[in-house]
Order: structure tokens, then sequence, then C-alpha cells
RNA sequence: GGGUUCGUAGCUCAGUUGGUUAGAGCGCUUCGUUUACACCGAAGAGGUCAGAGGUUCGAAUCCUCUCGAACCCACCA
């Protein structure tokens, strides 16, 4: 046996190691023994490009390691994918940072120049990662790894975007979106975050009420006052207009109520600024009132901001209320008002709602082909159970967040990430199209909707189509489009008798299935049938939206610069104000004239002159345009359990075993996959969720990067105490969900460990003849009590240890091993080993090292590996197999308490020489009053260090434990009256545990309730404590 | 405003469906170099399990309330 040194030094082995683990190419499920069938996966969270990794980094692979290298160890066909996020915004924002400092911004670049920049930066972070990745011992395939940007995940992410504009769940529309105006770009809903902060809070008098308001700045459009129907403060005004004195002088205003006003809030009346506000908007929809854009993308004022234009809004607050004071139109103000600043979780700049074109997802429509919109579906398979997130209680909390979520916003204005995969082409001319409703028929007077059955028109019907052909006699249509339903093409022929006339079937009404040709009433509430088919084999307005959509693109190529006429119904209408106007279907039904019977002759629509391409790669032509914007980092991110993985690897891999990931980021990201996942690939993304918590200082404050001096870099302490005890600290005594405090103290202590183990190794291999042992047979009769106990021990850990893992309690699990190690192998029976070995104990020896390697490996993985090699492993410990328990006899309580007996005595015969000072060295003389036998008698000797007697004294103390009974028979040492106390004091607690087990024993309703096992081992106990009392009672009479 | 978690030894934390005298590490006290280890060994002190009720034969564990801390979501004219 090579000399071994005295302490394990980390940064001699582990670069070793781990270059030996990747060598063996056993990272790569493909290179396992055939013996690995079961698949087993987890696929990495792809740490940010963003620099290099921090502490919670390191959290993340050690547990995701031990998963990994226990289920390896088990022999599964492990696969643990490595990648990394091109992690858009926060990636653009260090860049930007840096080249801030020296003076330039990327606009001084331009993209391109910007984007080699970023790229520059990218693949420096990604070394440094892949290193740090390495250097934590993380057991990842290295062949499989992924970069978010890469063409493969690039292409899934575009037939993902494809796809689900063909569906339907992808739309562009204007919003009021949340915008930071030094991203300069916009932001999802759960990327902005909420700050506590004081500002003067402003009255104004404006008209008859009083309005408050934190942002006066927004303020200069507001037309409408909000007040609740029920307040009767303002009851007189409702409906009413007034000429209103304001910020750049007068303005009309009306006032509308709406339970959306607050009547306990400030005055209970308030005005509403549509663009800027995400309630104000849906408001304004819902009244259909002027949306106009106070502020820019820039933060600057637009023209409605009257004599302020292109200043700097939030810097003119000051100004604006000087105006307003000299008007008089302050009525107080409030400076100690406190409310939540909405600012941009990345820059932490002030967030700013702005309308705008952007794109989105819809998480709450059915597609087609699906049962379930995104939500449902992701709500769903959390609820049966085909996922199951750990810790539970995050159950509650997704499904909170799900139940709230909106339309998620996808486009970003940022240049570095997926550019948006759509292409618009400008058409030469647009196209003027003008939208006439058919004349009545038999059915529409009655009240009956005709949908697709095929009436003719009315008398009345008739005489509506020629009064109208009179009032379009002298326009100039090139083609009239009809719908080939007969009332349209009888309208058309009556109307527009000597024009051009083209039918298309995409124009008929909607199909109302069933319901065609029956009465109105029968007929559900209008907006069910947005999502919902009509009964048999009916469409929904959705699918009508389609049918004219794609008729119009046609309209666009066919007819450009030309003037169109279309003769329809009502829903193709409807369709074309969410088409061309950019309505909601909502805002289209409830502000269709039909029911107000305000018809006038033609509705006119301009025909976008863009021609719009959604594909996986540029069409083909000259003309198109990409969409400048990119993607929501978290769109590609969400597509990542199968988008880095083959079609082959799919088969295999997914779903994945377990995504395991910060609570943090369960809403960003999780429900993301699941939702996104479910849709695409009609399978979860994973089965379990495994969420841990944040790391933090000692005092509980959060690590940040602002504050350096808060933060421990994982290389550092790995280098200072070895990547197997950081791995220990990060894990042990840490419970899912719940965070972890870390400080150096907790690691130098697992890097004790770490040593003890080698110690413990090098123990056994100096002592032990290795060759010789493995060849030996091991005979179980032939075991001391020792070795039985030492083998019951472990045994029991084994099962202990696979359970807890099987069931994701990894802290529990490590600190198990820890403490056998420790406290039973090392304490007890290496001593034992030592002083009155048995002919197996080697062999017991052995085992208990090689299985201590191999429970300890998925956590300790460089120390374990090395030691193992110097047992003379051929095989490398990484796939050597886990521990199992062999024969379950070995396990054996009568032995544990036998042995429990030999310890207890030795504890106090140690106990007895700590009191009366007696120094460790110095044996003391001891009487034992029944047969011990030789090897009892060398442990007893060895580890209490005490010396057996033939006699005793006269004067002598008592010590007793199951069996044994000893005479200390040092009469110089003896104090009477001390001895007296002691056993009285301890007879005294002994009564008293005595008495509270014989009240419960003879409590009839703890014997008829209590299970029998428990009762028995009250029993049991019972009659310990009272032979304990004999023996105490015993030995103080004899003092 | 809605919700979640936490409060256990001086410190940091475990404690699986209620069932031994509530545990660990660090720190503290005393003693100790016995050829695996001072990154060690031995012995010890230290807790009304935040508080008050309740359920139960039995509560750190389940329920209600109170106090304290952290976090999440929503709203904030």
């Amino acid at each position: 046996m090579k000399e071994l040194a005295k302490a394990y030094d980390p940064k001699q082995v582990e670069a070793d190691i781990y270059k030996t683990w990747d060598d063996s190419g056993y990272f790569n499920p493909d290179n396992l023994p055939k013996s690995h069938k079961k698949p087993y996966s987890i696929v990495l969270p792809p740490p940010n490009v963003t620099g290099k990794l921090h502490i919670g980094h390191a959290a993340m692979l050690a547990i995701q390691d031990i998963l990994i290298r226990y289920k390896r160890k088990q022999g599964f066909k492990t696969l643990w994918l490595p990648g990394m996020d091109h992690a858009a915004i926060a990636t653009q924002n260090m860049v930007e940072k840096n080249l801030k400092k020296e003076g330039k911004t990327r606009h001084d670049l331009g993209k391109v120049k910007f984007l080699a920049e970023v790229e520059k930066f990218v693949i420096e972070s990604k070394n440094t990662i892949t290193n740090q990745l390495k250097s934590m011992g993380s057991s990842l395939d290295w062949s499989r790894e992924s970069f978010t940007l890469d063409e493969n995940v690039t292409k899934t992410v575009r037939e993902v975007f494809k796809k689900m504009y063909d569906d339907g769940l992808i739309y562009r529309g204007n919003r009021v979106v949340n915008w930071c105006p030094r991203c300069q770009s916009t932001l999802a809903d759960d990327e902005v975050e909420y700050k506590e902060a004081k500002a003067p809070f402003y009255y104004f008098k404006y008209g008859p009420v009083v309005i408050g308001t934190a942002r006066p700045e927004t303020k200069f459009a507001d037309k409408v006052i909000i007040v609740h129907p029920k307040d009767k403060r303002y009851n007189n005004i409702v409906g009413k207009e007034f000429e209103v004195e304001w910020m750049e002088g007068k303005i009309k205003a009306k006032v509308i109520a709406d339970r959306a006003a607050d009547m306990e809030m400030g005055t209970g009346a308030m005005t509403i600024t549509p663009a800027h506000s995400h309630l104000d908007f849906e408001l304004a929809t819902k009244y259909n009132l002027e949306i106009e854009q106070i502020i820019d993308k820039d933060g600057k004022f637009t023209a409605a901001a009257g004599s302020f234009e292109g200043m700097v809004a939030s810097a003119s607050r000051e100004k604006i209320v000087a105006i307003m004071k000299k008007k008089g139109l302050v009525d107080r103000i409030d400076e100690d008002y406190v409310h939540n600043l909405s600012i941009c979780y990345r820059c932490g700049t002030s967030v700013e709602p702005l309308l705008s074109k952007q794109w989105f997802v819809s998480v709450g429509k059915v597609a087609p082909g699906m049962k379930k919109s995104l939500k449902d579906e992701a709500r769903d398979v959390v609820r049966n159970g085909e996922i199951n997130i750990i810790p539970d209680r995050f159950n509650k909390t997704y499904f909170h967040w799900m139940d709230h979520l909106r339309d998620w916003c996808i486009s970003r204005q940022i240049w570095y990430g997926h550019q948006i995969p759509v292409w618009y082409k400008k058409l030469d001319q647009p196209v003027e199209i003008t939208f006439f409703a058919h004349g009545t028929t038999p059915d529409n007077e009655k009240g009956n909707a005709s949908g697709q059955s095929d009436p003719s028109l009315s008398e009345l019907g008739k005489k509506q189509s020629v009064e109208l052909g009179k009032i379009v006699k002298n326009k100039h249509y090139d083609v009239i489009i009809t719908s080939d339903l007969s009332r349209a093409v009888e309208t058309a022929e009556l109307a527009f008798p000597n024009m051009k006339k083209v039918q298309d079937k995409r124009l008929r009404e909607c199909d109302y299935g069933s319901l065609n040709g029956k009465p109105g009433k029968l007929f559900k509430d209008m907006n069910y049938y947005i999502e919902h088919k009509h009964p048999g084999k009916g469409e929904n307005y959705k699918d009508v939206e389609q049918r004219i959509k794609n008729l119009l693109a046609d309209i666009g190529k066919d007819y450009p610069g030309k003037k169109v006429a279309i003769i329809s119904h009502k829903f193709p209408q409807l369709a074309l104000e969410i088409l061309i106007n950019g309505k909601t279907w909502e805002q289209a039904i409830t502000e269709d004239w039909r029911p107000k019977k305000t018809w006038k002759p033609g509705w006119n629509y301009l025909l976008e002159t863009t021609d719009t391409y959604i594909g996986v790669t540029a069409p083909s032509g000259k003309g198109w345009q990409q969409d400048p914007d990119t993607l929501d980092t978290w769109f590609s991110s969400a597509l990542w359990t199968f988008s880095t993985m083959s079609t082959k690897d799919q088969k295999i891999f997914h779903p994945t075993s377990v995504m395991e990931t910060g609570y943090d980021i369960l809403f960003f990201w999780v429900a993301r996959m699941i939702m996104m996942t479910t849709y695409i690939k009609k399978e979860v993304p994973f089965k379990d969720v495994y969420l841990h918590g944040l790391i933090r200082t000692k005092t509980g404050e959060k690590m940040s990067k602002s504050k350096p001096e808060t933060t421990i870099d994982p290389l550092e302490v790995s280098q200072k105490f070895g990547t197997d005890a950081v791995r220990l600290s990060l894990v042990i005594g840490s419970t899912p969900g719940n965070d972890v405090r870390l400080y150096e103290e907790k690691i130098a202590g697992y890097r004790n460990f770490i040593n003890k183990i080698w110690n413990i190794s090098r123990y056994i291999l100096t002592t032990i003849d290795v060759e010789k042992v493995s060849k030996q047979k091991f005979d179980y009769k032939k075991c001391s009590l020792s070795d039985q106990w030492i083998l019951s021990r472990l045994n029991r850990l084994i099962r202990e240890v696979t359970e807890d893992l099987d069931n994701y309690r990894i802290g529990q699990a490590g600190e198990k091993v820890f403490a056998f190690t420790w406290s039973e192998l090392a304490d007890w029976y290496l001593e034992i080993a030592k002083a009155a070995p048995s002919d197996q104990t080697p062999l017991v020896l052995y085992a208990c090292l090689e299985n201590i390697l191999s429970l300890a490996h998925p956590y300790i993985p460089f120390v374990t590996e090395q030691l193992w090699r110097m047992m003379g492993h051929q095989e490398l410990l990484i796939i050597s197999k886990w521990p199992w328990v062999s024969d379950k006899k070995i396990i054996n309580e009568k032995i544990d308490r036998e042995f429990r007996d030999l310890q207890d005595i030795i504890v106090k015969l140690r106990n007895f020489k700590a009191e009366y000072g007696v120094p460790p060295v110095k044996k003391i003389p001891v009487f034992a009053k029944n047969v011990l036998s030789d090897a009892e008698k060398s442990i007893i000797e060895k580890l209490a260090r005490i010396e057996f007697v033939d006699s005793k004294n006269e004067k002598s103390a008592n010590l007793t434990s199951g069996k044994y009974s000893f005479h200390i028979s040092n009469e110089d040492l003896i104090d009477v009256e001390k001895e007296k106390a002691k056993a009285e004091k301890e007879l005294a607690e002994k009564k008293k545990l005595y008495q509270a087990l014989i009240s419960r024993l003879d409590n009839k309703a703890f014997l008829a309730n209590a299970p029998e096992a428990i009762v028995a081992k009250e029993k049991e106990k019972a009659k310990q404590y009272q032979e304990a009392i004999n023996k105490l009672e015993k030995k103080i009479i004899n003092l």
C-alpha cells in the first residue's frame, strides 16, 4: 500500500478525477453498459450566459448531480443534458453596461457591430461557465451540449411559432404593455417588480370633481371621468358633458358610471388615461373611447401634450404642477403618499405602461385539435398528478398563478435573441374595402338567425337593396365580392347591377350548425360562441375570423390599389373589425351597430398594405423584411426539455424524469414549459418538479452581486475547502423549497468530514491486506458481536438512504451517511477493530468502506472516486452498483440492543473517570461481577481505558448497563456521598419516567386506542425502568 | 387586500403518515497527542419546540386565534 497523505488534498485530485470520468464516456448514456436500460433524464436549467455561475447554481448542480449519480449507480440509463441560455435582455444589458464604460451606446455601434460584441462576450461567458460546471463535478453529457440560439433550437422555436400562429394561439395586437424606457423594450407582466416609494400625490380640480394622481404628466388628454354608479355624490353628473379648464386650456369631458371606480379611494372620482394604464385601457375599450398616446417610447411627450411636446415626461412633473397651481387647479397635495412603483426586473428603471403593437400568446384560447386552452391544459396536468411538484405547497401558488394568467406578450424590442420569424412585404398600394350588409330576409324579420341556411330576400329586403343602389349609383368599385348565399348575391344584383361580381364562399355567415335558420332566442350569449362552436357541426366566431383572414390575404394580392365592395353578413363584418381595426371579439360584439340600428350605407376599411409571412425560413421573392423584434427569452426556454434533444433522444428521454430548479422561476419558466410542451408535444415536459430554495448569508440576507461582500463565490470556496465540501454544505440540512444559509464555517465543517472519510480509508487500507481480503470468503457466523452490529447498522443505512433518495429527501440521506460514518463506524467500530478483531473483521472493514464510498459518492464524488481507485478497483465508482441489502436478517435489533449495552457501560466508565478527574491515560481497576469474554474484556479495557481486576474493594462504586455490572475498585477515589447523590438523582429521574409510563399504561383509553405495537413497546420500557430502579435502590443501600 | 412559509439549544438547521427521555453541526466548559485523523478523541452544560386555546389515550407535529419574521400575487386613479 502506497503511503497516503495525512490530510486529503482536493486540489491534487479533482481535475484528474473529472478527466477520468469524462474520458470514460459514462456521462453519455449511450456509452453506459448495456444493463443500463431504464432511462432517467434531467435537463439542466440553462444558466444565463451573463458572466459566471453563482453559489445558487452550485446548489442546483449539487442536487441534480446527486440524483443523476444515484440513478446511474442504480443501473439507469442516465442523461443529464447541459446547455446555456442566451438570456436576451440580461445579456444585452451586460454588454451595454460594458460599452457604457467606454462612453458608448449600442446605437453608436449599430446592430451588426453590437451583436458582434455580444457574441464575443457570450463566447467568453460560455467558456467560463463550462469550466465552472466541470469543476463542480457535474456529470453532464457534454456531447449533447445545447445553446438556446443553436440552429436546431432556433428551428424548433420558429416551427413552434408558426404552428401557434396558424392555430391562432399567437396574434399581434395593440395593447397597453409594460415598457422599459431604458431597455427600450416591452416586459411581460411577471417581469415587472414593485418597489414601495414615497411620492407627492396631487389632487386637481377637474370640472365638477376633484381627482387624484401621482402622475400628473400622463393626464394631458384625460377626457372622461369615471365614478361609481352607486356613488351618491356624483349621481347628478353621470352621463353629462362638461367643458373643463385643464393643463393645456379647455377640453370637453364626459362622465361615465362604472364599478371600476372605488368609492373609498381618494375622492371616488377619477379620470382615465387609456394609453398608459392597463385598467384605463380596459375601460376605454369597454366604452369605445379615444386612446391617445401622451408619452412615447423614449419617455418624451407626444403632440397630445400640446406645448410640452418633445420634452422628457418624467422630468416635467414639477413644471406641470406649477402651471396647474397658477391656474388655481390644485386642490391639495399629499406629500407623504406611499405607492408601489413598477420597475423593470432587469434594470430597475421605472416601467411605463404604453400602447403598442406587440405579439402575444393567447393562453385562454382553444386551438384546433386541442381540447383545452394552454392554461387549462397546464393546470390539469398538475391537478391530475401527471406532474408532481415538490414541495407540495407550490401547487397552490401554481394554480393561483395559472388562474390569473393573462395573454403573454412575447415580442421584445432588443437586438439579441431569436428574431421573430415573421416577414412583412409592403404591397404597392392599399386596397379600399367597403362593406355592405345584405338586405333583410323573412328569417331576419321573424327574428330567426339565417346562418348558412339560404333564404331569399324578403320584399323589404329587395326594397332596401334598390335603395342602396340609388345611394351608391355614383360610386365606382373595381369588383363586388359577395358571399355565395342567395341573400347576398341578390342584394348585389339589385344594388350594383352593372358591376363585376365575384362570389366567395369564405364570405358566408357563420355556420350555426344545428341552429341554422332557428329562432335567435335558442342561442346562448354571443360571447360564448367566440371560443365555443355552435352545436352540431357549427363554427365559432374565430373560425369565421380565420376564413376572412385568408380572404383578405387574397384580396390584398389580387386587387392592389383597387376599390373593392363586399356584400356579406354580420359575422364576416365583425371579423373585419377585428382584423383590420385591431379589435377583440368582445369589443366587436359590444360595439356592433346592428342592435343600435345605426346602419349606414357602406363601412369603409383600408386593407393594410403589407403582406405577412410566417415561416421557419425567409420567404422567397423580393421586398420581404423580417420583423425587427426578438422573442422573449422564456419563449425559447419554454421548449427546452425537447428542443435540446434529437428525435431519437426524445423517444427515449422525454418526458424528462425531473425538473430541478429554484422556486423563484416557477412562473417564468416551469409554468411556461408545461404550457408549451403539453401543447406541442402532447405530453408533459417532466414528471417531477423539485424546487430548491435560495442561498442566503448567515444572517439571512439575499446574496447580491451589487454587494460583493455578501456573496460566496463557488469556485473560491471550492479551491479553499474542496468541491466535495461545498456540495455537502449546500445539500445537508436543506429541504426542498426552503432557503439555505451558507457561510464558511459550515463549509469547513464538511471539509473536516471529507478528511475523516479519507483517514478512515487510510486506516483500513493500511491495516488490512486488501488482496487477501478480497479473495477471502465471508462467514457471518464467525462474526463477533461488534462485526454483526456494524453490519446491522450499515444495512439499515443502505435501506434508509435508498428510500430517502427515492423520495427526494436528499439532505436527510446525506446526513445519515455522515452520521453513520463518523459516529458509528469511526468512533466505535474502528476502535473495536483495533482492540479485539475477529477473523472476519478485515472483511467487515472492507465491506463497510466499499459501501460507504458508494453511498457517499453522489454527494462527494471526488474523494470517494479517489479512494475507490486506491482500494484497487479497476471499475470506476460512478458506475459500480448501488449497495443493496442482501439479507434482511443482518439488520438485527437484538444485536443492536446488546451492543448498545456495551457502548453504554463504556460511556459510564469514561464518565466516571472524567467526573473524578482521572486523566484519560490512567487506568483504573474494575471488578466485573459477571463473566466476560476475552473480546469484551479487551474492548472495554481499551475503549474505556480501565483494567479488570479479580477482586472488589469494600468501598466501591457500582456501574451497570444491561448484563454488565461493574465495581470500580479504586478506594482512594470513591466519594461515597458523591456516588450516593448521583445514584439518587438518577433514581429520581428514572422513577419519574417510570411513573409517567405506568399512568399511561393504567389509562384504559390508552390501552383501547393506541396501536398494539406501541402498547407493547411501552410495557417493555416499563419493565426496563423497573429493573433499573431496583438496581439503583440496591446500589444506594450498598453505599 | 389575497396567499404561502417560517419561529425548535448561543448560532445555522433537521425532525417522513401524531407514538422512546426532542436531534445534528458550529460555538461553549473540562480533560486529552492512545502509530487513521488536532480538519482529532473523551466527557459535559445548554431547549416550557414563539404565546394562548382546542382536538386526541398521546401534540414540536393536526385545528383556531395572537405576536414576530420573510416571501409571493393583486391593486394602488
